[in-house]
RNA sequence: GGGCCAAUAGCUCAGCCAGGUAUGAGCGCUCGGCUGAUAACCGGGAGGCCCUCGGUUCAAAUCCGAGUUGGCCCA
């Protein structure tokens, strides 16, 4: 880019975005910045795989804007960053969307069609997604490897899962086992806990007679899903619970039934018992080891009868609830499959993956469970065993996928016991570095204590196959079973011709494969991985860990993830569990946690309900680089984001700011040809605001470094805007005008040019990582062949201690308060800062307010346009002054207890005319009625506006710095330079309308219609001429304009000299 | 139902950990000013049951308890 070429009259984001995009293109400025850094320190940041499905969201905006951040942050300060995107591409989510596509109902379609060309859509919709995700991503400016991301359906990254499943089984952490799962009957396959959506469905609520088998009676228990009464194993009970033995009469019959004591009426209610009578009660553990009939023993000939079964058992899960007995079948609850695992009681579940009873269900044998409800409710009626049958509509689980009624099953699945290595998971935990930190100690450490076993198993098809051969008749024994860990592995093992640098490791391909070793063969079991597993090796599979070591070996573990908190139980658990399965430590060192993106009214977002906010539309709103600073500007750690138009609308002023602030010296510097290599900044005859500026700087860096370090960016961003606005826009630029609008060269114009050159580079560095297209831009303009191609080159500013002068900072601050309280005090008197103040007084009420006062004369008189600065100390007071006092709480509370309060409003309401203690408690006592004993401690004096005096408080660093007072008389000198002022900046307006260049001269004619005005006047001739490059002369053509000043008519002719 | 987090001006948020008058900040609103950055900039003003209820304390936005609403996670 040309330096100091112009830019356009507004910051326009459209624009800068499109010339960036493309001069990112022409020059490879990415990879030029990635080979810059090529031998600095390795970073490993570790990206988590956004699911290939749908396009980005908010919260995907926000997490990828973040990581792009922090990449060009840490690439600034020197490291060679690991910034490879990833793509979760496996998984029931898109098996279900392809199936939609296809127009499928359930597995059986995909049988049909062949799960070849099934697998095939799959792999095609998710590449197809993940494009559109990576052009999401760059629309924004990320900067990340596009050409080359990782992803879960690689085979590459597949044999990383399985080297990383091996490792866990060699460390004895694989295992089958039966388990109680939840189901989804479509989709046939075990879902995850967290894949269950839960919505409220009307289920029927069954009261049910377990006969006794040795003695009279029954016992009453309840349940909601009639279907699993086939499966009754067992009844359980509370040993600690009263039950009651009650004798019901209905329509002339009597009957025993058992239930609690305290649910007796309700029960017999529910059973529409006319009378009845309670017989006994007995305390729940004489029931343990009592034996009953299964009440559906002749319709489910194979009902569960077995050593055990049929008994009445204490259970942790019983409450005192409905009958107080609860309805246990291990074969489907998962609190009675543990109940029922721990009392040694076999598993029995007569029901298939898609949800129907087989052959063992007797009569219900081929019904699809939800179905045989009625049947079910039937039989036990006609068996004599249903009390009552009423419908409870409950929150019931269904499949996220395809909002199928999940069911509980008891099926053999694929382990990884991660229960087993509990403490060292915990352990491990305090090796990674949380922000925040109780993010980690309080929610991930109790869900790490409460987690059990993986199930990593699903009977799907798009998905990396479970790498484990079993021998045909394998006795659950892991020695006996072949688990394949590399390519190379399976290509020497198989029985088949493998091809390890060619073969698809997806199914069918290994389904075909077998080995066979010592005389033994082995088959693959169908399985795949649930998708979890895959992303959980992402730190090394990212690295294509093990097919290629060098990375591996180099940067393992990662040292920086970050995600929102939903992957607490998500990645950031998966990867610690894997971890630790398979190479014993947690693979990463420092979790960023975020939070999530809300609507502007704090709802969350959903793309289903239609409540969201596309990034889409606020990049074409407001800009790529204003939703970033938006987004950045909120805190990283943990708390959730309320997205606000309102807000982004704001950064973008303050990149317009920013645009202005940059804008505003090139015509000047392209006017005088400023060579910025030329000049030394050291060597510069430099003015105290731009020490200061230069000063300020160094504050801004040192604080931006610190907050980044931390991670809070927002925090650096704050300092940064602050920065930009506060001191470079509000006031170094107010300063330094004049000085640049000098005509004649000068070492003050070339230190003004220098310092801010100098400062707005540093300024745009700094803004690199939060709005990379914008900074590109102005970086290039401010450079142009000098600096790096991209300003993402450019090396993170360093807190430079030569340029540091926290004294000067402190007085401009002092400076600045006092001019604005200045500003205040003239609106007060009426009186514009074009007309001259014959002095300012400034009474100040501390030693170091005083002290910069006066080391800043000079620029408090030209900033307050006043002749003389009057300073009165702070040990001093000036005569008219009256005092007021303040309460400090802090003293006073302790001192007076409960009339604390009191005294504090009596203190703040009272006025002195001295700073007294003796006069204040006079004053108080009669405010108050009483007698108070004041310390000096109590109070601190501050000064009130007398009447009279235009004068205005001003404070400094939150302590009352003094009071400005503005002396507004008028003389004729203070006249003259008024109307002078009033008219240059009416001969500015003219020069602009009329179009004239900066440094065009003109003739200016002046007509004063007031004599003495216009004598007056004639005094400033000269100030007026240089100001507006003018030469005083009759104008007879062109522009002629009278203005009313102060009530004064002035006429004024301009037109351009030659 | 349980765990974690949040609630302060119209909006977005500081302040809370280490209790002491909310001079709260920016934006917005409004009135005024400035004027070769000008769709920028500066000053004044209005605007608060600090979610509710209890407790601790001389004193609570801040600490404690209960609740309400919202977010995430787990049932």
């Amino acid at each position: 880019m040309e330096r100091f070429a112009p830019v356009s009259e507004q910051y326009d984001p459209d624009e800068v975005e499109e010339s960036t995009f493309e001069y990112w293109a022409e020059t490879d400025a990415y990879e030029r910045t990635r080979k810059h850094r090529r031998d600095g320190e390795d970073f490993f940041f570790v990206d988590g795989p956004p699911y290939t499905s749908g396009a980005a969201h908010m919260g995907t905006t926000w997490n990828k804007t973040l990581k792009d951040a922090y990449i060009r942050y840490k690439r600034m300060q020197g490291y060679n960053v690991t910034d490879r995107p990833g793509y979760d591409m496996h998984g029931l989510p898109i098996e279900t969307k392809v199936e939609s596509k296809l127009g499928f109902e359930n597995k059986k379609d995909i049988e049909e069609y062949g799960m070849e060309a099934f697998i095939d859509a799959c792999q095609e919709f998710a590449d197809e997604q993940l494009e559109g995700l990576q052009e999401d991503f760059k629309s924004f400016g990320v900067w990340m490897d596009w050409d080359s991301p990782y992803k879960t359906a690689s085979t590459e990254y597949m044999e990383a899962v399985w080297w990383g499943f091996q490792q866990a089984h060699e460390r004895g952490l694989v295992e089958r086992g039966k388990r109680s799962i939840t189901q989804c009957p479509r989709c046939e396959t075990a879902i995850a806990k967290n894949e269950v959506e839960y919505h409220q469905v009307e289920d029927p609520s069954i009261y049910v007679n377990f006969p006794l088998a040795e003695r009279e009676g029954s016992l009453v228990a309840w349940t909601t899903t009639p279907w699993t009464v086939p499966a009754n194993t067992f009844i359980a009970v509370d040993e600690d619970v009263t039950y009651a033995a009650v004798e019901a009469t209905k329509d002339g019959e009597t009957e025993v039934l058992y239930v609690a004591e305290g649910v007796v009426e309700d029960v017999l209610k529910k059973g529409r018992y006319q009378e009845y009578d309670v017989l006994e009660t007995l305390p729940g553990a004489e029931l343990l080891g009592w034996t009953y009939d299964h009440p559906l023993a002749d319709e489910v000939a194979e009902y569960p009868d077995f050593e055990g079964s049929g008994e009445v058992y204490h259970a942790d899960y019983v409450e005192v609830d409905r009958t107080g007995l609860v309805h246990s079948a291990p074969g489907h609850g998962q609190e009675d499959f543990e109940r029922g695992d721990e009392l040694g009681l076999d598993v029995y579940c007569p029901v298939g993956s898609d949800g129907v009873y087989d052959s063992r269900a007797g009569d219900y044998a081929g019904q699809f469970v939800r179905d045989a409800n009625d049947d079910i409710i039937a039989d036990l009626d006609a068996n004599g065993y249903l009390l009552a049958s009423e419908t409870y509509t409950h929150d019931y689980g269904q499949c996220w996928r395809c909002d199928t009624d999940i069911i509980f099953l008891a099926t053999d699945q694929w382990f990884i016991t991660v229960t087993d290595v509990k403490d060292e998971l915990l352990d491990n935990i305090d090796d990674s570095h949380w922000y925040p930190h109780e993010a980690r100690e309080d929610r991930f450490k109790n869900f790490v204590e409460e987690s059990p076993d993986w199930n990593v198993s699903r009977q799907r098809y798009w998905g990396t196959p479970i790498p484990i051969w079993l021998p045909e008749d394998w006795d659950g024994d892991m020695d006996e079973a072949v688990i394949v860990g590399t390519r190379e592995e399976l290509a020497e093992r198989a029985d088949q011709a493998v091809d390890p640098a060619d073969i698809d490791l997806h199914r069918p391909t290994v389904d075909d494969i077998t080995i066979t070793e010592d005389g033994t063969t082995y088959e693959r079991v169908p399985d795949v991985f649930d998708v979890w597993i895959d992303s959980s090796v992402a730190s090394w599979g990212t690295l294509d860990y093990p097919g290629n070591s060098e990375a591996f070996d180099r940067l393992w573990p990662a040292d920086l993830i970050m995600e929102a908190h939903d992957q607490t139980r998500g990645w950031f658990w998966s990867q610690l569990g894997m971890g630790t399965a398979a190479l014993g430590e947690v693979p990463y060192s420092d979790v960023l946690m975020h939070g999530y993106a809300n609507m502007p009214d704090g709802r969350g977002m959903s793309k289903s309900k239609n409540i969201t906010v596309e990034p889409g539309e606020v990049i074409e709103e407001y800009g790529a680089d204003p939703m970033r600073l938006f987004l950045l500007s909120r805190n990283p750690q943990g708390e959730d984001m309320r997205f606000s138009w309102d807000e982004t609308e704001n950064m973008q002023r303050d990149l317009n700011i920013l645009w202005n602030v940059f804008r505003f010296p090139l015509p000047y510097m392209r006017m005088d040809e400023f060579d910025p290599e030329a000049v030394e900044l050291a060597d510069c005859e430099l003015e105290a605001v731009d020490e200061w500026l230069l000063s300020r700087l160094q504050t801004t860096v040192e604080e931006m470094t610190a907050a980044w370090d931390s991670y809070r960016q927002d925090e650096a961003l704050d300092v940064l805007l602050e920065f930009l606005v506060e001191d470079v826009s509000r006031f170094y630029i107010q300063v330094v005008r004049e000085r640049m609008w000098a005509e004649a060269d000068s070492d003050s114009k070339t230190a003004a040019y220098a310092t801010f050159h100098h400062v707005l580079t540093k300024t745009v560095t700094l803004f690199a990582p939060f709005a990379p297209l914008v900074a590109e831009q102005i970086y290039g303009t401010l450079t142009g062949e000098s600096g790096h191609p991209t300003v993402h080159m450019e090396d993170w500013p360093e807190f430079d201690e030569a340029w540091y002068e926290p004294q000067l900072e402190a007085d401009i601050e002092t400076v600045r308060a006092v001019e604005e309280a200045g500003a205040n005090a003239r609106q007060q008197a009426g009186r514009k800062l074009r007309w001259p103040a014959t002095r300012v007084v400034v009474a100040a009420d501390a030693d170091g307010v005083a002290d910069s006062v006066d080391r800043q004369r000079a620029l408090l008189r030209e900033r307050l346009n006043a002749r003389e600065i009057e300073l009165v100390e702070a040990t001093e007071d000036w005569d008219e002054l009256a005092y007021g006092a303040r309460a400090d709480m802090s003293v006073l509370g302790p001192a007076f207890g409960g009339d604390a309060g009191e005294v504090m409003d009596a203190l703040n309401s009272v006025t002195v005319a001295r700073k007294d203690l003796d006069a204040l408690e006079a004053a108080v006592a009669e405010e108050l009625g009483r007698e108070v004993e004041l310390t000096p401690e109590m109070v601190e004096f501050v000064t009130e506006t007398p009447e009279g005096i235009e004068g205005t408080e001003f404070r400094v660093a939150g302590e009352s710095g003094g009071v400005v007072y503005v002396d507004t008389e008028l003389t004729d000198d203070i006249e003259a330079e008024g109307y002078a002022r009033e008219i240059i900046r009416r001969v500015q307006e003219a020069r602009k309308d009329l179009d004239l260049d900066i440094d065009a001269e003109i003739h200016l004619d002046i007509a004063v219609a007031d004599d003495r005005i216009a004598d007056l006047v004639v005094e400033y001739h000269d100030l007026v001429a240089e100001e507006t490059r003018a030469t005083l002369a009759d104008v007879d053509e062109g522009f002629h304009e009278a203005y009313d000043i102060e009530g004064v008519e002035v006429t004024l002719g301009v037109t351009r000299a030659n």
